[in-house]
This record gives C-alpha cells, sequence and structure tokens, in this order.
DNA sequence: GAGAAGTCTTGACAGTCGTCAAGAAAACGG
DNA sequence: CCGTTTTCTTGACGACTGTCAAGACTTCTC
C-alpha cells in the first residue's frame, strides 16, 4: 500500500499518460513521417481516441516535439556503456562503429524521424529551438565517444565537439538512407568508414 | 522568321513550358517545402493556374521530382569554374569554400528542399530513385573538386568519394541549419572548416 | 478564314486534416 | 453513496488537399 512507487502526485499520472501516448505515437511517425501521420492516425494505431490527444497536447506540434525529445532523451545515452567499458582506443572504435551500424538496424524509423524532424525546422521556425537543443546533445553524445577515444589514445582532439558530430552525422545520415533503400554493404561500409576516420579526429 | 531559334518542334515548347512551371514552382517550394506547398499555392506564386499543372506533370510527386532534378542539374556545375581556374592547392580550397558559403546565403532555400526531399525519400519509396540518382551526382560533384585538389597537391585521395561527399555534406547540411537559425559565425566556420578537412582527405 | 489541335481556366468532386465542444464515463474525496 | 473533478469519446466544424473533367481560349494548318 504505502509502497515508494504508490506514491504518484496526479501530475505524475498526467505525465505518465503524456509519455504511453507520446511512446504510441512515435511508431506511428517513424513509419510515415511528420507531414503524413494525422492525429487520427496516430491515435488509430494506439489504445486512445483521437480527440485525447488535444487532452495532453496543445497541438500537433507540441505532440511530436515532445515524442522527439522523449525519444532522444535516451538515445544521447546509447553509447555510454561503450564509453565507460572501453579500455584501448582501437576497442573504443569498434564498439562504437558497431552500436551505430546497430542502432540503424534497430531503429531507422526513429533516425528518419530525426532528420524529418529536423528538416522541417529549416522551413518551420517554431521547430528550430527543440532542434537545436537535440542537436547539442547529440553532439555532446558525440564527443563523450572522441574525448575519451583521444584519452585512451593519450592524444588530443584534432576538431571541435562541432565538426566531430557533422561529420559523423554526414556518414552516418548516408548509411541510412542507403540502408533503407536496400544498397548492399552500407553497414560494413559504415564500420570501415568510422575505423578511419576516428584517427583523423586525433592530433598526430 | 528562319532563325535557328525558330527552330522549334511543339515538344520543345512543351519542355520550355514544364520548366518555366518548374522554375515557378521551385521558389514555392523553397519557401513552404515539399509537405506544405500545394499545387494551388505553386499556381498562385506563378503565372499559371492551378489546374495546369495536371496538364504538365503526372501529379505533384511527378512536379516536384522534376523541378529538384531541374535545379541540381545546373547546381552540379557550381564547382565547374572553381575546379577549372584553380592553380595551387590550396587556392583551390579557397576558392571552394568561398563558393559553399556564398551558395549557402544566395540559395538557401532550394537547398533546404533538397534536404526535405532526401527526407521525404526515407519514408516514400517512390521518391528513392530520384534522391539517388541526384545524390549520385552530387557526389561526382564533390569528387571532381577533391580529384583536382590530390592532382594540384601531388597526392592521392585517402577517402572514397562516397565518404567525401559525406563528410562534407555533414559539415553543409550543419552550416545551413544554423545560418537559418541565424547563429553567428556559422560561415566562417564552415570555410575554416573546410580548410581544416580539405588536407585529411589526401594521403600523407 | 474555317477547322483542328493544343493550351489553359474554372469549378467541382471526394477526401483528409487539425481543432474543438458537448457530454459520457471514470476516478476521486468526503 | 453522492457530488465533484478529471479523463476520455464522439461527432461535428470549416478549411484545405490532389485530382479531374467540361468547356473556353489560343495557336497552328490547310
Amino acid at each position: 500500500m504505502t509502497t515508494a512507487t504508490a506514491r504518484r502526485t496526479p501530475a505524475d499520472k498526467h505525465d505518465e499518460r503524456r509519455r504511453a501516448l507520446a511512446d504510441s505515437a512515435l511508431r506511428t511517425l517513424g513509419e510515415l513521417g511528420y507531414a503524413r501521420a494525422s492525429l487520427r492516425e496516430i491515435a488509430n494505431n494506439s489504445e486512445f481516441s483521437h480527440g485525447v490527444v488535444h487532452y495532453y497536447f496543445h497541438d500537433k506540434l507540441d505532440l511530436i516535439v515532445y515524442c522527439v525529445r522523449q525519444y532522444k532523451a535516451t538515445c544521447v545515452h546509447r553509447y555510454d556503456g561503450v564509453v565507460a567499458d572501453a579500455t584501448t582506443p582501437e576497442g573504443l572504435v569498434a564498439a562504437f562503429a558497431d552500436k551505430l551500424v546497430e542502432t540503424i538496424v534497430d531503429e531507422a524509423p526513429m533516425h528518419r524521424l530525426w532528420y524529418d524532424l529536423r528538416s522541417q525546422s529549416m522551413f518551420e521556425e517554431s521547430l528550430r529551438e527543440a532542434v537545436l537543443q537535440i542537436d547539442q546533445t547529440l553532439e555532446d553524445m558525440i564527443w563523450r565517444v572522441v574525448g575519451t577515444y583521444a584519452e585512451l589514445a593519450g592524444r588530443e582532439p584534432a576538431m571541435t565537439p562541432h565538426v566531430a558530430y557533422g561529420l559523423l552525422d554526414g556518414l552516418f545520415q548516408q548509411a541510412l538512407l542507403g540502408y533503407l533503400c536496400d544498397l548492399e554493404g552500407v553497414l560494413d561500409d559504415l564500420r570501415a568508414q568510422v575505423h578511419r576516420l576516428m584517427p583523423v579526429l586525433l592530433a598526430p
């Protein structure tokens, strides 16, 4: 009865419901993208009715930004284990590259949704604040990997966090598109590319 | 009367009209993006009526793919002059970087439209063929720059065309987003980043 | 200049969209 | 158990969408 988990205020329940709704919505958004995923379709692929969205979210933009924020909040810790377990620079690179490939296979819909949202933010000003914030967390995520890699290698990073993220994101996006287009070898290519790129990110 | 330009078949006129319509459409598409640019809005911002679109194009997708193809067809020759005029590796890099910055300022709407279309192709299979083709021409464009740079420097490229394009595209996309978000210094940053990256693309 | 072919306008069609309001249902507090 | 508050469903609204067809207009051909 009076366990710790029973200590839930109404506000907590409200938030919990928002999270559950966002989780459902993410499935549909990852499948259809930002523009083609209607609120009715999102609701149909969930346990909720289409009207309930406006009870928990102000409007469609509010829902979608919340969804992507929620996904990315956990996403940015994907490589924490890689960083924590690494003992050699080569081992870190290998684990990092493997994890990159793994997430393309496992979460391609989520990644394309992110790139969709980021592209839309180039047109829709109201998306830019959230996109810039998320982009920053991704940059930090990458920098934790590169920084640890530099430490293990006993060398200094030769690039800013911004550049390191830009370069890796370019390769990742390319691989994601190739994977979704069923091109052959894109995943192995990505792995090899990361192995080649990482040493370049460090000063000689 | 019987000048060379008067030698126009009806098919030529038809193509010319398609090009003119596409030119108008590109303005609206660059402003609103793929999803929010309706055929009526496109027609309103042109000298045509909304029905004429279906006389020259099969449907909306047909129009938009034609538009982006048309734009990119000229876009891929942007650096031809840079390549042709270059006499030293450093000069080539400087001219290339300047041109990259210039096109962000001058043609930001067109570039964001391209990234929009490429993102959409991750969801819409019918876009993928065109996107992959255009992406290949962009890769070739970049490789003409990198290849000439390698020749002038008397060294060998250390990356495949695919990787070189992926890396530069990542930086470019980042700078474009920053520019559209009115972030300070993104253009100078891009210039500096290209100066640093290009030597890395060559073998020691 | 009459007829034919090509070009374009207009208006309508069947859907879909985001949004909201009225009220049912459920959960809660005493 | 009743009254209140929160939660959710249902149905409707106006606006907007891509598409198309009927006909007007222009251009060309003989």
